[in-house]
DNA sequence: ACTACTAACCTATCAGTGATAGGATGGAGC
DNA sequence: GCTCCATCCTATCACTGATAGGTTAGTAGT
């Protein structure tokens, strides 16, 4: 329960004043004023769930703005664009999917138990945060050269990293079988976020049970990537 | 080489005659009228190459129309939206992977490299028709239920109908491991899928040598899948 | 209590997008 | 000649992401 300022009421220039008011504007400029960081967070809460029922292209700024209850200009007080505001968007799921990883990493459980949660966590995850998920791993790439550092992504390099160091262990340990661990960690990854990538693009495909589906590529992975015994 | 017709004409109402009308207009309204095959071939050429370059989403039909040499609305004598162009050209570069499969399936091989050929025949051709393969598998899902039968996404599934069949030939013929046929294709798609997927969507992931990289991955997936010896 | 100052928010407006309406042109068949 | 129609156009629509510049609410200093 946020406590709620005051509220502001502010008028049209034009316009005739008691014309279909109610009809197209529901929220009649009445406005309460948040501090930046909650506004913020309020934001990325209404963007996400927004872009997981009509998709990224499929929501405007400006039903964004509609759910949060200001206008579509004050978006931009937060986020310099709509790009920004999606990255950030990952940049959040991200940083947790980076907490799961460290929890799994440091659960009291043997080195096979470790790598079989970590993929299915992996997993999981991807397709419960499908929005930011989506945004992380499968949109459009830079088309033009990275200009600038962006700090956006940084949450999933260190999420990847945190995976490849996890990959790095379990393979010096004996688990996984010998060779290149970045070529490893990023077959890996790349078998994992197959899986995901197609359930989440392609969900009217004829998968049958999924369920099934996901336990089988499981251990097919840990088959393939196990250490030959 | 192809043959032009003759040109026409079309003049503006408004706007004063000779009023900087190469600066912005270089194509002056001289149109060459073509029969609607070929332009319909002639736009998915253009659009394909343009998607390459900027990206779909970055890719306006104004600038399609412009390097085709016709007027944007004109695009939709071909295409009902752009959506239908993007399927269309999804359409097309399948119909190729189709045939693909199909003469990697009835090459005289042994199966071991019959299989082998089909990955990485699937992995080039995901890389080299990057924009096709974004559109059949990397663009957000429906998020309508689908009303009618989308005649785009057939060749589509005939390629995966394809790739099936002879994953259940190899593995009646005893050189893929056991269980569900649908569930052995659709995780060894999901495989191949990962890695083509990540490389087109994050081509600034410091992949080191994707090279390498490939072969790694292809190894991976044929010590995963094969009969257990 | 009065006065700056600033953050939060607004209305109005921009250029560009996908798409539609309706008219002009050129060629093929009579 | 004439009609028909596919091809192509200009003009315009509603909507998008983004910007310009003004208004309000709260806070700190006096």
């Amino acid at each position: 329960m946020r406590s709620r300022g005051k509220v502001t009421i502010y008028r049209k220039k034009s316009d005739a004043p008691s014309e279909n008011r109610s009809a197209d504007a529901p929220r009649a400029t009445i406005v309460h004023r948040l501090k930046g960081a909650d506004r913020r967070e309020d934001i990325l809460n209404h963007a996400s769930r927004l872009f997981l029922t009509y998709g990224i292209a499929g929501t405007s700024t400006r039903m964004i703005a509609n759910a949060v209850g200001i206008s579509q200009p004050s978006l931009y007080a937060h986020f310099a664009t709509k790009e920004a505001l999606t990255n950030a968007l990952s940049a959040r799921a991200f940083s947790s999917l980076e907490s799961l990883i460290g929890k799994i990493r440091t659960a009291d459980v043997p080195p096979q138990a470790r790598l079989e949660a970590m993929i299915r966590g992996y997993i999981g995850f991807a397709l419960e945060q499908g929005a930011a998920y989506r945004i992380a791993f499968m949109l459009e790439g830079p088309m033009h050269e990275v200009e600038e550092f962006n700090p956006d992504i940084l949450p999933g390099m260190q999420a990847f990293a945190s995976f490849r160091d996890e990959i790095a262990l379990l393979q010096h340990e004996g688990h996984l079988r010998e060779g290149s661990t970045d070529h490893l960690a990023q077959s890996l990854w790349a078998t994992m976020h197959g899986l995901c990538a197609l359930l989440l693009a392609r969900p009217d495909f004829p998968w049958g049970d999924t369920g099934a589906m996901i336990d089988f590529h499981v251990e097919i992975i840990l088959s393939a990537y196990q250490a030959k015994a």
